[in-house]
DNA sequence: AGCTATTGATAATA
DNA sequence: TTATTATCAATAGCT
């Protein structure tokens, strides 16, 4: 007969001839779809394998040192202002270093903005996971602290803006008496006005007290980062 | 119904919905295959895919920077190693830039981990939120679908492994009736004993009903991916 | 996105 | 190693 096949277990086959019978078999399949891949999709497709003997296979749609040009510069979507360096000496010796890191970072960000998570093992994502929440707990208790300060901060200037109106209209009133001293006839019914009521009349909700305000931009925060 | 599949010939499929749905499932099959030759074979896998869109998908067994490392040498061996490559032209400019992009996304990291948020609006820290409970999304998914296909794969070695045990008790029942009839010698009183109870002696524990334990075991399993 | 009918890959065997 | 084939896995074509 031939294959009484069980799907066998994904771990290191020890038995080293049927390790390597399979490592030839399954390279080829992996080869072989990494191809169609390329082609059906219009894709670029590096692979390169090293046997436990060390080995060499390789494909390439293009050219393996194309692949790996893009790969090392693939992520420049973001730029940001020049930063003056400090470590010109060991220049050669950092970049492949450099290039370590950014890879490792980039992979990073990729897998906590939701992607290339299948090499990820459960215990892996857990801890992705978890760091994720606290994260998004920070972000939002900074967003709640930074939107609580605008609002403060704009309570404090309308308040000032208040008691700025305030003065310059006492300002103006006692400029317009000087003016109707100057002009050496007073009108008596106009001075019932008093300064308090006119300024009753112009902000006819005065400022609430500070402390209360707070509260209040508490709980009208608190909405907007109540996301989806 | 379903899949009247043709085998399809392979060149680019000029359907870009199709492509596209192509792209990812196959996408999906290629990397779980690297990562099972890299782990039955003891290989070291590297493999980049950069989708037409520009969009670059990694797996690597153990570092993609360590592989192009290796790759490299491997190459340099075949090569001559004084004629600067197109790759060496590049580093130096590459390098300023590498650190540049280094420091861009390690404040990214650093942010999404929910430090150095000062610096960062509240509409930046909006689309920061955005994009952490949307990578949480999908690691809560990745995860739930680990999982549940761990529990299937112990479900179904459990369903083979009861099959076996009743094969194996037939066969012992069946090697224990023909031992009997070898002695030719049956003891009247003994013949009371059917070989059902003495089965059942053997095996005080008869296995489940298959179709019972499989819902159990989804059951249990839910509750561990219904994090806090 | 899900779902099957098929094709394709491959583990055990010769 | 290569060939065979039973069985499992991947996926093309539909919803």
């Amino acid at each position: 007969m031939a294959g009484r096949r069980e799907r066998i277990a994904i771990r290191r086959i020890e038995n080293l001839a049927a390790r390597q019978v399979t490592f030839s078999k399954r390279r080829r399949g992996l080869f072989k779809k990494a191809e169609e891949l390329s082609i059906l999709c219009d894709a670029e497709v590096g692979l390169a394998v090293f046997s436990a003997t060390g080995k060499l296979f390789q494909f390439a749609s293009s050219s393996m040192n194309q692949i790996i040009d893009r790969y090392n510069s693939h992520s420049k979507i973001l730029k940001k202002a020049d930063e003056p360096s400090q470590l010109d000496l060991h220049e050669d010796s950092n970049c492949a270093r450099l290039r370590d890191e950014l890879a490792e970072a980039s992979l990073w960000l990729q897998q906590m903005r939701g992607e290339e998570l299948q090499s990820l093992n459960v215990q892996q994502l857990q801890a992705l996971e978890k760091s994720l929440e606290s994260g998004l707990g920070s972000v939002l208790k900074t967003k709640s602290q930074k939107i609580m300060d605008q609002i403060s901060e704009l309570e404090r200037k309308r308040v000032q803006l208040i008691e700025e109106n305030a003065r310059l209209k006492e300002q103006l009133q006692a400029s317009k008496m000087e003016m109707q001293v100057a002009a050496d006839s007073p009108v008596v019914y106009e001075e019932g006005q008093s300064s308090e009521s006119v300024t009753n009349t112009s902000y006819p909700r005065p400022p609430l007290d500070t402390e209360d305000s707070s509260d209040t931009s508490l709980r009208l925060g608190l909405p907007l980062y109540n996301s989806k």
